[in-house]
DNA sequence: TTCCATAATTAGAATTATTATAGAATAATA
DNA sequence: TATTATTCTATAATAATTCTAATTATGGAA
Protein backbone atom coordinates (compact mmCIF):
# COMPACT_ATOMS: atom_id res chain seq x y z
CA UNK A 1 0.00 0.00 0.00
CA UNK A 2 2.90 2.24 1.30
CA UNK A 3 5.12 0.88 -1.54
CA UNK A 4 2.17 1.75 -4.35
CA UNK A 5 2.00 5.21 -3.22
CA UNK A 6 5.81 5.63 -3.46
CA UNK A 7 5.53 4.46 -7.17
CA UNK A 8 2.78 6.28 -7.78
CA UNK A 9 4.66 9.69 -6.46
CA UNK A 10 7.78 8.69 -7.86
CA UNK A 11 6.25 9.08 -11.10
CA UNK A 12 4.69 12.29 -10.17
CA UNK A 13 0.82 10.47 -10.28
CA UNK A 14 -1.18 12.13 -7.11
CA UNK A 15 -1.95 8.69 -5.29
CA UNK A 16 -5.65 8.59 -5.50
CA UNK A 17 -7.84 6.17 -4.18
CA UNK A 18 -8.81 4.52 -7.02
CA UNK A 19 -5.48 4.71 -9.05
CA UNK A 20 -3.92 2.82 -5.89
CA UNK A 21 -6.23 -0.21 -6.58
CA UNK A 22 -5.65 0.05 -9.94
CA UNK A 23 -2.16 -0.19 -9.73
CA UNK A 24 -2.76 -2.61 -6.91
CA UNK A 25 -4.34 -5.29 -9.44
CA UNK A 26 -1.90 -4.19 -12.06
CA UNK A 27 0.34 -5.42 -9.67
CA UNK A 28 -1.43 -8.73 -8.41
CA UNK A 29 -2.19 -9.95 -12.03
CA UNK A 30 0.46 -10.63 -13.83
CA UNK A 31 -1.22 -11.13 -16.97
CA UNK A 32 -1.87 -8.80 -19.67
CA UNK A 33 -4.77 -7.43 -19.05
CA UNK A 34 -7.32 -5.05 -21.04
CA UNK A 35 -9.55 -2.36 -19.65
CA UNK A 36 -12.89 -4.83 -18.87
CA UNK A 37 -10.80 -7.15 -17.27
CA UNK A 38 -9.27 -4.54 -14.75
CA UNK A 39 -12.94 -2.86 -14.57
CA UNK A 40 -14.38 -6.19 -13.40
CA UNK A 41 -11.97 -6.60 -11.08
CA UNK A 42 -12.38 -3.07 -9.29
CA UNK A 43 -15.67 -3.17 -9.40
CA UNK A 44 -15.43 -5.69 -6.25
CA UNK A 45 -13.50 -2.97 -4.20
CA UNK A 46 -14.81 0.54 -5.99
CA UNK A 47 -18.50 -0.22 -6.71
CA UNK A 48 -19.04 3.28 -7.82
CA UNK A 49 -15.61 3.10 -10.42
CA UNK A 50 -16.41 4.59 -13.90
CA UNK A 51 -14.89 2.90 -16.90
CA UNK A 52 -13.70 6.23 -18.29
CA UNK A 53 -11.63 6.79 -14.66
CA UNK A 54 -10.01 2.87 -15.71
CA UNK A 55 -9.13 4.58 -19.51
CA UNK A 56 -7.97 7.88 -17.65
CA UNK A 57 -5.64 6.47 -15.30
CA UNK A 58 -3.94 3.96 -17.81
CA UNK A 59 -3.38 6.45 -20.20
CA UNK A 60 -1.92 8.16 -17.62
CA UNK A 61 0.29 5.52 -16.41
CA UNK A 62 1.30 4.69 -20.06
CA UNK A 63 2.39 8.46 -20.55
CA UNK A 64 4.26 8.34 -17.38
CA UNK A 65 5.89 4.68 -18.17
CA UNK A 66 4.34 2.72 -15.58
CA UNK A 67 2.89 0.41 -18.04
CA UNK A 68 3.65 -0.40 -21.64
CA UNK A 69 0.35 -0.73 -23.72
CA UNK A 70 0.12 -3.95 -26.55
CA UNK A 71 -1.64 -3.67 -29.71
CA UNK A 72 -0.98 -7.71 -30.10
CA UNK A 73 -4.84 -8.60 -30.16
CA UNK A 74 -6.86 -6.30 -32.83
CA UNK A 75 -9.73 -5.85 -30.46
CA UNK A 76 -8.49 -4.03 -27.77
CA UNK A 77 -5.52 -2.78 -25.76
CA UNK A 78 -3.85 -4.81 -23.38
CA UNK A 79 -1.61 -3.50 -20.10
CA UNK A 80 1.47 -4.52 -19.10
CA UNK A 81 2.63 -3.67 -15.71
CA UNK A 82 6.37 -5.43 -16.83
CA UNK A 83 8.22 -2.45 -18.99
CA UNK A 84 11.59 -4.14 -19.05
CA UNK A 85 12.00 -4.77 -22.50
CA UNK A 86 10.41 -8.07 -23.42
CA UNK A 87 8.29 -9.93 -26.57
CA UNK A 88 4.60 -11.90 -26.70
CA UNK A 89 3.18 -14.81 -27.65
CA UNK A 90 -0.32 -14.65 -28.50
CA UNK A 91 -1.40 -18.06 -28.47
CA UNK A 92 -4.15 -18.64 -30.99
CA UNK A 93 -5.69 -21.40 -28.91
CA UNK A 94 -6.53 -20.40 -25.37
CA UNK A 95 -5.95 -16.65 -26.07
CA UNK A 96 -3.46 -15.82 -23.31
CA UNK A 97 -0.42 -13.45 -23.66
CA UNK A 98 2.34 -15.17 -22.81
CA UNK A 99 5.97 -13.31 -21.94
CA UNK A 100 8.93 -15.05 -24.46
CA UNK A 101 12.32 -14.95 -23.56
CA UNK A 102 14.06 -13.79 -26.28
CA UNK A 103 17.61 -11.93 -26.63
CA UNK A 104 16.48 -8.81 -29.07
CA UNK A 105 19.05 -7.77 -30.61
CA UNK A 106 17.79 -3.97 -31.05
CA UNK A 107 16.23 -3.98 -27.28
CA UNK A 108 18.56 -1.47 -26.38
CA UNK A 109 19.22 -0.14 -30.27
CA UNK A 110 18.44 3.93 -30.23
CA UNK A 111 17.76 3.42 -34.24
CA UNK A 112 17.48 1.72 -36.99
CA UNK A 113 17.61 2.13 -40.96
CA UNK A 114 18.33 5.86 -39.52
CA UNK A 115 15.09 6.15 -37.37
CA UNK A 116 15.31 6.66 -34.24
CA UNK A 117 13.55 4.31 -32.16
CA UNK A 118 11.69 4.55 -29.08
CA UNK A 119 9.60 1.47 -28.37
CA UNK A 120 9.98 -2.39 -29.87
CA UNK A 121 7.18 -4.34 -29.85
CA UNK A 122 7.65 -7.68 -30.66
CA UNK A 123 4.78 -10.35 -31.68
CA UNK A 124 4.57 -13.91 -31.63
CA UNK A 125 1.32 -15.93 -32.71
CA UNK A 126 0.86 -19.34 -32.49
CA UNK A 127 -0.18 -21.71 -30.17
CA UNK A 128 1.48 -22.16 -26.52
CA UNK A 129 3.38 -24.63 -24.86
CA UNK A 130 0.53 -26.11 -22.80
CA UNK A 131 -1.95 -26.10 -25.41
CA UNK A 132 0.88 -27.75 -27.29
CA UNK A 133 0.82 -30.60 -24.93
CA UNK A 134 -2.62 -31.16 -24.17
CA UNK A 135 -3.29 -31.76 -27.87
CA UNK A 136 -0.69 -34.62 -27.26
CA UNK A 137 -2.29 -35.66 -24.79
CA UNK A 138 -5.71 -36.03 -26.08
CA UNK A 139 -3.90 -37.56 -29.22
CA UNK B 1 -5.06 -8.09 -64.81
CA UNK B 2 -4.99 -10.95 -66.15
CA UNK B 3 -1.60 -11.41 -64.03
CA UNK B 4 -4.00 -10.45 -60.80
CA UNK B 5 -6.24 -12.76 -61.82
CA UNK B 6 -4.19 -15.69 -61.73
CA UNK B 7 -2.60 -14.26 -58.27
CA UNK B 8 -6.34 -14.68 -57.15
CA UNK B 9 -7.15 -18.35 -58.44
CA UNK B 10 -3.45 -19.61 -57.31
CA UNK B 11 -4.55 -19.31 -53.72
CA UNK B 12 -8.43 -20.49 -54.64
CA UNK B 13 -9.75 -16.75 -54.52
CA UNK B 14 -12.65 -16.90 -56.91
CA UNK B 15 -11.51 -13.63 -59.43
CA UNK B 16 -14.73 -11.59 -58.94
CA UNK B 17 -14.33 -7.62 -60.03
CA UNK B 18 -14.05 -6.70 -56.96
CA UNK B 19 -11.77 -8.45 -55.69
CA UNK B 20 -9.56 -8.16 -58.89
CA UNK B 21 -9.87 -4.33 -58.10
CA UNK B 22 -9.37 -4.48 -54.36
CA UNK B 23 -5.81 -6.75 -55.24
CA UNK B 24 -4.85 -3.81 -57.72
CA UNK B 25 -4.84 -1.22 -55.29
CA UNK B 26 -2.92 -3.26 -53.06
CA UNK B 27 -0.47 -3.84 -55.17
CA UNK B 28 0.15 -0.36 -56.75
CA UNK B 29 -0.21 1.08 -53.22
CA UNK B 30 2.93 0.24 -51.97
CA UNK B 31 1.93 1.26 -48.50
CA UNK B 32 0.25 0.10 -45.23
CA UNK B 33 -3.40 0.69 -46.34
CA UNK B 34 -6.32 0.37 -43.84
CA UNK B 35 -9.80 -0.01 -44.95
CA UNK B 36 -10.46 3.81 -45.17
CA UNK B 37 -7.86 3.86 -47.53
CA UNK B 38 -8.82 1.02 -49.86
CA UNK B 39 -12.49 1.94 -49.71
CA UNK B 40 -11.32 5.29 -50.83
CA UNK B 41 -9.62 4.19 -54.08
CA UNK B 42 -11.92 1.85 -55.20
CA UNK B 43 -15.15 4.52 -55.07
CA UNK B 44 -13.23 6.11 -57.74
CA UNK B 45 -13.54 2.51 -60.16
CA UNK B 46 -16.41 0.80 -58.53
CA UNK B 47 -18.74 3.50 -56.45
CA UNK B 48 -21.18 0.88 -55.77
CA UNK B 49 -19.05 -0.96 -53.74
CA UNK B 50 -19.49 -1.42 -50.38
CA UNK B 51 -17.32 -1.53 -47.15
CA UNK B 52 -18.48 -4.73 -46.19
CA UNK B 53 -17.01 -6.55 -49.14
CA UNK B 54 -13.76 -4.66 -48.55
CA UNK B 55 -13.86 -5.88 -44.87
CA UNK B 56 -14.70 -9.63 -46.40
CA UNK B 57 -12.45 -9.63 -49.24
CA UNK B 58 -9.44 -8.12 -46.96
CA UNK B 59 -10.61 -11.22 -44.24
CA UNK B 60 -10.15 -13.14 -47.24
CA UNK B 61 -6.75 -12.16 -48.41
CA UNK B 62 -5.54 -12.92 -44.91
CA UNK B 63 -6.83 -16.07 -44.73
CA UNK B 64 -5.53 -17.41 -47.55
CA UNK B 65 -2.28 -15.57 -47.27
CA UNK B 66 -2.35 -12.91 -49.97
CA UNK B 67 -1.87 -10.24 -47.01
CA UNK B 68 -0.52 -9.78 -43.68
CA UNK B 69 -2.66 -7.61 -41.09
CA UNK B 70 -0.38 -4.84 -39.16
CA UNK B 71 -2.00 -4.17 -35.73
CA UNK B 72 0.91 -1.41 -35.11
CA UNK B 73 -1.42 1.20 -35.20
CA UNK B 74 -4.29 0.93 -32.26
CA UNK B 75 -7.11 2.34 -34.04
CA UNK B 76 -7.41 0.20 -37.17
CA UNK B 77 -5.99 -2.78 -38.66
CA UNK B 78 -3.23 -1.51 -41.69
CA UNK B 79 -2.73 -4.23 -44.44
CA UNK B 80 0.42 -5.18 -45.90
CA UNK B 81 1.04 -6.62 -49.68
CA UNK B 82 4.50 -7.17 -48.79
CA UNK B 83 4.37 -10.99 -46.91
CA UNK B 84 7.88 -11.65 -47.46
CA UNK B 85 9.26 -11.95 -42.91
CA UNK B 86 9.79 -7.97 -42.53
CA UNK B 87 9.40 -5.33 -39.75
CA UNK B 88 7.68 -2.36 -39.57
CA UNK B 89 8.50 1.32 -37.95
CA UNK B 90 5.61 3.73 -36.95
CA UNK B 91 6.94 7.79 -36.69
CA UNK B 92 4.63 9.21 -34.31
CA UNK B 93 5.11 12.18 -36.00
CA UNK B 94 4.21 11.88 -39.78
CA UNK B 95 2.61 9.21 -39.06
CA UNK B 96 3.88 6.70 -41.49
CA UNK B 97 4.47 3.04 -41.33
CA UNK B 98 7.83 2.20 -43.01
CA UNK B 99 9.49 -0.91 -43.66
CA UNK B 100 12.65 -1.55 -41.99
CA UNK B 101 15.21 -3.75 -43.08
CA UNK B 102 16.52 -6.03 -40.02
CA UNK B 103 17.87 -9.18 -39.44
CA UNK B 104 15.27 -11.02 -37.13
CA UNK B 105 16.70 -14.17 -35.87
CA UNK B 106 13.41 -15.64 -35.29
CA UNK B 107 12.51 -14.96 -38.72
CA UNK B 108 12.49 -18.61 -39.75
CA UNK B 109 11.78 -20.13 -36.43
CA UNK B 110 9.02 -22.49 -35.93
CA UNK B 111 9.65 -21.94 -32.24
CA UNK B 112 10.42 -20.42 -29.06
CA UNK B 113 10.46 -20.85 -25.94
CA UNK B 114 8.34 -24.43 -26.50
CA UNK B 115 5.75 -22.71 -27.76
CA UNK B 116 5.02 -23.00 -31.68
CA UNK B 117 4.97 -19.95 -33.87
CA UNK B 118 3.07 -19.23 -37.21
CA UNK B 119 3.20 -15.50 -37.13
CA UNK B 120 5.93 -12.68 -36.06
CA UNK B 121 4.97 -9.01 -35.81
CA UNK B 122 8.30 -6.64 -34.83
CA UNK B 123 7.22 -3.41 -34.40
CA UNK B 124 9.47 -0.02 -33.64
CA UNK B 125 7.72 3.22 -32.58
CA UNK B 126 10.17 6.88 -32.72
CA UNK B 127 10.57 9.29 -35.69
CA UNK B 128 11.44 7.75 -39.59
CA UNK B 129 14.54 9.62 -40.40
CA UNK B 130 12.66 11.95 -42.90
CA UNK B 131 11.15 13.62 -39.92
CA UNK B 132 14.53 14.01 -38.15
CA UNK B 133 16.30 15.60 -41.12
CA UNK B 134 13.46 18.14 -41.45
CA UNK B 135 13.82 18.80 -37.92
CA UNK B 136 16.99 19.22 -38.12
CA UNK B 137 16.72 22.08 -41.12
CA UNK B 138 14.43 23.69 -39.00
CA UNK B 139 16.82 23.80 -36.35
C1' DT C 1 -30.06 -20.55 -74.03
C1' DT C 2 -32.67 -21.10 -69.74
C1' DC C 3 -32.98 -22.56 -65.07
C1' DC C 4 -31.12 -23.42 -60.68
C1' DA C 5 -27.98 -23.60 -56.86
C1' DT C 6 -24.38 -21.30 -54.90
C1' DA C 7 -21.35 -17.67 -53.97
C1' DA C 8 -20.55 -12.73 -53.75
C1' DT C 9 -22.11 -8.16 -52.91
C1' DT C 10 -24.74 -4.64 -50.80
C1' DA C 11 -27.04 -1.56 -47.34
C1' DG C 12 -27.92 -0.89 -43.05
C1' DA C 13 -28.22 -2.23 -38.27
C1' DA C 14 -25.71 -3.94 -34.28
C1' DT C 15 -21.67 -4.38 -31.53
C1' DT C 16 -17.83 -2.80 -29.12
C1' DA C 17 -13.64 -0.20 -27.76
C1' DT C 18 -12.42 4.24 -26.96
C1' DT C 19 -12.85 9.30 -26.46
C1' DA C 20 -15.25 13.64 -25.41
C1' DT C 21 -18.08 16.37 -22.41
C1' DA C 22 -19.93 18.37 -18.56
C1' DG C 23 -21.26 18.26 -13.97
C1' DA C 24 -20.32 16.36 -9.10
C1' DA C 25 -17.13 15.07 -5.68
C1' DT C 26 -12.81 15.47 -3.63
C1' DA C 27 -8.51 17.40 -2.32
C1' DA C 28 -5.31 21.31 -1.94
C1' DT C 29 -4.52 25.98 -0.87
C1' DA C 30 -4.84 30.38 1.19
C1' DT D 1 -13.79 28.73 5.88
C1' DA D 2 -13.85 30.06 1.06
C1' DT D 3 -11.67 29.35 -3.19
C1' DT D 4 -9.46 26.75 -6.62
C1' DA D 5 -7.71 22.93 -9.03
C1' DT D 6 -7.87 18.08 -9.67
C1' DT D 7 -10.14 13.84 -10.05
C1' DC D 8 -14.04 11.09 -10.82
C1' DT D 9 -18.46 9.84 -12.68
C1' DA D 10 -22.29 9.24 -15.93
C1' DT D 11 -23.52 9.76 -20.31
C1' DA D 12 -23.17 10.83 -25.08
C1' DA D 13 -20.43 10.67 -29.22
C1' DT D 14 -17.17 8.44 -32.39
C1' DA D 15 -15.38 5.03 -35.17
C1' DA D 16 -13.82 0.31 -36.50
C1' DT D 17 -15.63 -3.94 -37.27
C1' DT D 18 -19.12 -7.57 -37.58
C1' DC D 19 -23.76 -9.30 -38.39
C1' DT D 20 -27.91 -9.90 -41.04
C1' DA D 21 -30.96 -10.25 -44.56
C1' DA D 22 -31.98 -9.12 -49.09
C1' DT D 23 -30.18 -8.63 -53.83
C1' DT D 24 -27.19 -9.65 -57.55
C1' DA D 25 -23.85 -12.22 -60.17
C1' DT D 26 -21.91 -16.65 -61.63
C1' DG D 27 -21.13 -21.40 -63.39
C1' DG D 28 -22.94 -25.58 -64.60
C1' DA D 29 -26.71 -28.80 -65.78
C1' DA D 30 -30.72 -29.56 -68.62
MN1 LIG E 1 4.66 -8.95 -20.79
MN1 LIG F 1 5.56 -3.84 -44.81
ZN1 LIG G 1 -2.52 -21.77 -25.37
ZN1 LIG H 1 8.03 10.61 -40.08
Amino acid sequence: MEELIKILQSKNIQPSHQRIKILEILEKNKGHMNVNMIYDELLKEIPTISKTTVYNTLSTFAEKGLVHCLTITPEEMRYDYDTKPHHHLLCTQCGRIIDVDVRCAYADAMEIDGHSIEEIQGYFKGTCKECLSRDKAKH
